[in-house]
DNA sequence: GTCTTATCCTAA
DNA sequence: TTAGTTAGGATAAGAC
């Protein structure tokens, strides 16, 4: 044995005969004996699993043969909590007699910061179901909070250098309104802040005790805040080790238990790969939101700014780090400043997760997949199937095998029918099939337990199992019920109360809770068909993904072919139906009901929800229960662009539409500029809400328009991609890999990482260069005044998704004609940029301010010619030096009061803020501006 | 020029 | 030690 640090002198606990079954496959004779070992320690199963798969362990009357090991690849956490019948954020009592506390009498010492410290029985406490009064939620306490350090100027902080020089902490109680603990601790002193207090310290060291003290003091159940565990509890933990405070890492429950820093690696086809620090702290949950909002929501910027301004429509602050410094060297009013900024960093993470409804979510999916809440942010998806699976094979005496992963070859999925593009009139109807894969399994009886091989089914009698459309085989439900189709079942009927009881719920916080758990509830139950497709993962089972996917193909075909044989003038139909698009499991249905020329849209659509109605209750008719298909929505008008892309205005009932339905076009993708996503968005409501196809070309004109004469903020053009690979680890060249590379140069630390979003902006050079040589950081382009290609805004970013939006309304070489050619497509002249790689090639070469002629002599603000009228110019220069002050005054006062405070410096550069961006380049053109008015003060010839 | 490939991001 | 699926459009780079 190589270490023994836990003085174990049995590795072996036990081995005992249990009889069971695998899951995998339908056998006859069910149960057969297996061997159970318990092993003393959980990271012992790991080594006695190989052993005894490569049968060198001779077991006694067994002996020594290679095993086919089960379960022995399960996380402790599940294990125990799947043996004892607990799922996470539940409640469990221990009742009297069953446990004894632990006091100075027969303890030692206490192992925890708890306030009461018991032993029990691992077998001897009681499990509640969340359901009925146990549904109820406990009042956690929720730390939040934000550190500030003092980096150096152009250098991302590091904690063996730079100081932590402020912590602000809010601390507040589970479904309260307000924190009940505000405060900051600050080195040095700092002028003090109505509605919290204030802790300075004149010593770092003692600031970083202090503060590990407070959270032990306050000892929250979880601990959240913005890009905490990647950044803030990083950076503290490193940060004392380097001043040497002894005392701080022991921040969990767990007396002497040390927090230390591992580094992770997550990856998952969802969520891309990112690497992660995992940083114990027993006993508290670390929920870090910003984790929260990657998993769960698809943002264009994932700062806390943008974030706050997404959700809360509120901007914050984004002060640079060397202003930081500067404010904590300046006196206690400026660090009473940085730490206002601080405070409300803090405040932002918990007004966020109560307006996302976040741990209340959370709390409900770990609830109904029976995980701990912190593999939900730690973990991916399919945890939460095997927790599933566990607890349903444990009921029915099966064992699941461990599978050992391997990349096989892809499965077939859906179908999209075939597209018939164009601009509708007509009113659309829509048909899907309700959750169309978890039916599929429930309808056909599709298991791990029901997979009927080869062998076995000649055994079978023919009507006691059936063959799927993939040509694989399954026992009938009358043989035996599958226990995926009983886990989907129970989730599905769960749901339906879940949303039966919302509607009767009046209470507002048990009215989120229910919410949260129909929620969790739907994407459990589309989760487990992607659990049995993933080929590299615990128990992949092909035969049941792609039986699944294939019923669907038949499906969606059988749907189109029903409804356009029923639906037609020879059964007494008004008009021929023809399904014109369908994906997976919906189908676009034009029943031919006319746009009504007396302009009753009412009328229509009442009709075609009708028909649609009928028609989605005939189909299902022709499926096996529970499979149904239902009348969704109806689009009107609806333009159909192509396979995943269309328009549509959605109604649900006749009177009025309920939005604007856009799906897989430019508005939806965040690969583009914003400048690209609002003109499609304005041209689609002019489309399909006021019907003015002419004023969106207007629209469209007037854009193209404003962009060649650089009229657009520059923060309408930035462009952001994802950094999905290592530099190293991509083939082809691309505009956001060079610029994060180059950006790598300048300053290792603000450069963006694996999984970081990186935005840019495409510069002007010479033509013919390369995209991926002309992207440039937008707060650069902005600080050194580097001109725009618009030329490429114009011919790679705006006029294609224009032409295919207008194609189908106006015709191929109208809609060409009228966007792209004309007068709006002037372009002003493109100067070429002064600094960065390009600017070898450009020469400075002064001007005359009268008729932009080259000087003869560079110290003349004009030429001979216009010499005479040198007063008309100067006052038209200071007219606009004028304009710009007012436009540059305006624009401070709007940042001022977005920070609080019309008193103070504006620090804030945000690159999420279009303000900021104008702020900046009003800024520039000032100064530009005084530099031209300066050329007038020598006059020399 | 055209065609293929890599990459990103979305639909379902 | 960990990772839900396939279909498919759009774009830029690079081969030819």
């Amino acid at each position: 044995m190589r270490s023994n640090k836990d003085g174990i002198t049995q590795a072996v606990l036990a081995v005992g005969v249990v009889i069971k079954e695998s899951i995998y496959g339908y056998h006859v004779n069910r149960k057969v004996p297996f061997l159970k070992i318990t092993m003393a320690l959980p990271r012992l199963i790991a080594p006695a699993k190989r052993l005894l798969e490569t049968g060198v362990v001779n077991v006694p009357s067994y002996g020594s043969r290679a095993y086919q090991p089960y379960e022995s690849n399960i996380d402790f956490e599940i294990r125990f909590m799947v043996d004892t019948g607990i799922v996470g954020c539940s409640w469990i009592e221990l009742p009297p007699k069953k446990y004894q506390v632990r006091s100075k009498d027969n303890a030692p010492s206490p192992i925890s910061r708890c306030q009461i410290e018991v032993d029990v029985a691992w077998d001897s406490f009681i499990s509640y179901p969340p359901e009925g009064e146990w549904a109820k939620v406990a009042p956690f306490r929720i730390l939040s909070f934000d550190i500030e350090c003092a980096g150096r100027k152009g250098i991302f902080p590091e904690p063996e250098k730079d100081p932590v020089i402020q912590i602000a902490n809010m601390v507040i109680r589970q479904g309260e309104k307000d924190p009940f603990i505000r405060n900051v601790f600050t080195l040095n002193s700092c002028a003090p802040i109505v509605g919290s207090q204030v802790l300075s310290y004149m010593k770092e060291n003692q600031m970083l005790e202090k503060w590990a003290d407070f959270v032990r003091e306050v000892d929250p159940d979880i601990i959240t805040g913005y890009n905490i565990q990647n950044f803030d509890i990083t950076y503290l933990i490193n940060r004392a080790k380097t001043l040497n405070v002894k005392p701080f890492p022991f921040l969990g429950r767990v007396i002497n238990r040390a927090s230390v820093i591992k580094n992770s690696m997550i990856q998952s086809k969802q969520m891309g790969r990112r690497e992660n620090k995992f940083i114990n702290t027993e006993g508290r949950i670390q929920f870090d939101l910003l984790l929260v909002l990657l998993r769960d929501y698809k943002l264009r910027s994932y700062t806390l700014n943008a974030v706050s301004f997404h959700f809360l429509q509120e901007q914050k602050e984004d002060v640079q780090h060397s202003i930081i410094t500067d404010l904590q060297n300046g006196n206690e009013q400026t660090r009473r400043r940085l730490a206002v900024y601080c405070l409300k960093d803090a405040m932002l993470p918990l007004r966020l997760l109560d307006k996302l409804m976040c741990i209340i979510n959370y709390m409900e999916m770990a609830r109904v997949t029976g995980v701990p809440l912190s593999y939900l942010l730690s973990r991916g998806q399919q945890i939460k199937v095997v927790s599933q699976l566990l607890r349903k094979a444990k009921e029915h005496d099966l064992v699941i095998p461990v599978h050992n992963p391997e990349q096989g070859d892809d499965f077939t999925g859906a179908t999209v029918i075939e597209p018939v593009k164009g601009y509708y009139k007509d009113p659309i109807a829509t048909l899907d099939f309700s959750s169309l894969y978890p039916s599929i399994m429930i309808a056909h009886n599709l298991c791990y337990t029901t997979l009927l091989p080869n062998q076995t089914r000649n055994q079978m009698n023919p009507d006691e199992f059936i063959k799927t459309p993939s040509d694989n085989y399954f026992v009938k439900k009358s043989v035996r019920k599958g226990i995926l189709p009983e886990i989907l079942e129970n989730l599905l009927s769960a749901r339906k109360r879940a949303k039966e009881d919302l509607k009767k719920e009046t209470d507002p916080l048990r009215k989120k809770v229910l919410d949260g758990r129909q929620l969790a509830l739907k994407i459990s139950a589309n989760s487990v068909y992607g659990f049995t497709g993933a080929q590299v993962g615990k128990l992949p089972c092909l035969e049941i993904s792609q039986s699944v996917t294939a019923f669907g193909r038949m499906m969606i075909e059988k749907t189109k072919t029903l409804v356009e044989e029923k639906y037609n003038i020879a059964n007494g139909y008004a008009q021929n139906a023809k399904v014109i698009y369908g994906d997976t499991d919906s189908v676009m249905v034009n029943f031919g009901i006319p746009f009504p020329p007396s302009g009753d849209h009412v009328e229509a659509l009442k009709q075609v929800m009708e028909l649609g109605k009928v028609a989605a209750e005939y189909v299902s008719g022709h499926f096996t229960s529970p499979i149904k298909l239902e009348f969704e929505k109806v689009y009107f008008p609806y333009l159909l662009i192509n396979k995943k892309r269309y328009a549509g205005l959605y109604y649900t009932k006749p009177e009025t539409h309920d939005k604007m339905d856009c799906k897989g076009i430019e508005t939806v993708r965040r690969d583009n500029c914003p400048l690209v996503a609002n003109l499609i968005n304005m041209c689609l409501q002019k489309i399909l809400i006021e019907r003015d196809p002419s004023g969106a070309v207007e629209y469209a004109k007037q854009i193209i328009s404003d962009l060649l004469c650089s009229r657009v903020d520059i923060s309408q053009l930035v462009i952001t991609k994802e950094l999905t690979k290592t530099d190293d680890e991509y083939s082809a060249k691309q505009a956001h890999v060079e610029l994060a590379h180059r950006m790598k140069k300048r300053d290792p630390g603000s450069a963006p990482n694996l999984g970081d979003r990186v935005p840019y902006v495409i510069i002007a050079a010479s033509k013919g260069t390369a995209a991926y040589l002309k992207s440039e950081d937008p707060i650069f382009v902005l600080e050194n005044n580097i001109p725009i290609d618009t030329q490429y805004y114009l011919e790679n970013q705006i006029s294609k998704p224009l032409l295919r939006i207008f194609e189908p309304i106006l015709g191929e070489d109208k809609a060409k004609s009228c966007l792209l050619k004309g007068d709006h497509t002037r372009t002003k002249t493109v100067v070429m940029s002064k600094v960065g790689a390009l600017a070898a090639f450009t020469k400075k070469r002064a001007t005359c301010i009268g008729c932009k002629a080259l000087l003869d002599n560079e110290k003349n603000p004009i030429c001979k010619h216009c010499k005479p009228r040198e007063p008309e110019f100067y006052q038209n220069e200071m007219v606009q030096l004028n304009a710009l002050e007012e436009k540059f005054a305006r624009l401070w006062t709007q940042c001022q009061r977005c920070q609080g405070s019309l008193h103070e410096d504006v620090l804030c550069t945000s690159r999420d803020c279009p303000i900021f961006y104008m702020r900046k380049k009003v800024q520039k053109d000032l100064a530009d501006q005084e530099k031209v008015i300066s050329r007038f003060g020598i006059p020399s010839w």
